[in-house]
DNA sequence: CCTTGACCATGTAGTGACTACAAGGTTTTT
DNA sequence: AAAAACCTTGTAGTCACTACATGGTCAAGG
């Protein structure tokens, strides 16, 4: 198949493949006679795997390093299960945060009353005071540091 | 105050506040003889403003324009409530998220015995068929993309 | 006076995981 | 024959920093 027909089967964006293929985590396939790249099942398999994984929002390198114990069977699969562990922890530990931020939002809605100037508004002024204060998140706290949620079809 | 002594006051590396400044978030302030940047009270204040919002996990750009909102005390104030809750549903929908990946890793975690290779392992078994089936997060689904937790002390 | 160390300046490049071009070649469809 | 849809490579942009290289400034100690 060609990278097109990958991008069916996947809904993998070709430029993704491509990135993915650059930086090693997808094997380069045989080329056409033109140059197309010529894909396999087993690049399919491998692509959806990778898909999976970061639908679960493991990082590259982690997957990296699931397919490498995937084309290594006889390693140790403990590995395995401290990198699932680890990155479970890692996703409640963001989870955490981002229930006390939702708090603090919804908190936070509640204080503009339709005024009329940003002068008067209640969410600026709590804004404000609080990163004056003592009880805001940034003292002393942490906070999530994410971009942007991708939609992966 | 001198960017050491920012740093001392609102704990922002002094390499971020030059940042901030560069991409016009924070005025540009005088500098003394030596060329030292000094700043003043108002310096403080907005840096304090700009990582309380980071806090909340807000974009520059979104902190960009409550700062602007700030400067602009005769605007409307809807624009403030309208940020907020668009940033709110934003966080929502990614908590969401979040917990619905959590359940998936921890019953992934449920599935390696403790077995030896990785050809034996229940995890990577589940992973690569869930990665083929249909009932996965991966199709269909959206899912975060977040890299890590930063620290803001 | 000299050195050491802490501080400050600028500019550039790297991070992660893509995404978006630009400039060109190929294949299919009209 | 022309237009469209596809493919190729390479480069640069995104976000919010972070790290580094290189050099200037300043206060304290010997």
């Amino acid at each position: 198949m060609r990278i097109g027909e990958l991008r069916q089967a996947t809904g993998v964006d070709p430029e993704t493949i491509r990135y993915y293929e650059r930086i090693g985590l997808l094997p380069a396939p045989v080329r056409r006679a033109n140059g197309y790249r010529a894909y396999g099942p087993a690049h399919l398999e491998r692509l959806a795997f990778i898909r999976h994984c970061r639908a679960l929002d493991m990082p590259l390198a982690d997957v990296q390093r699931l397919l490498h114990l995937l084309d290594h069977p006889l390693d140790d699969c403990l590995d395995v299960d401290r990198l699932i562990n680890t990155h479970l922890a890692h996703v409640q530990g963001r989870l955490q945060s981002l229930q006390a931020l939702a708090r603090q939002l919804e908190q936070l809605r509640g204080c503009c009353h339709g005024r009329h100037t940003t002068a008067e508004c209640g969410i600026l002024h709590e804004l404000v005071t609080a990163a004056q204060g003592e009880g805001c998140v940034c003292h002393g706290g942490s906070a999530p540091n994410s971009p942007e949620v991708i939609e992966i079809s």
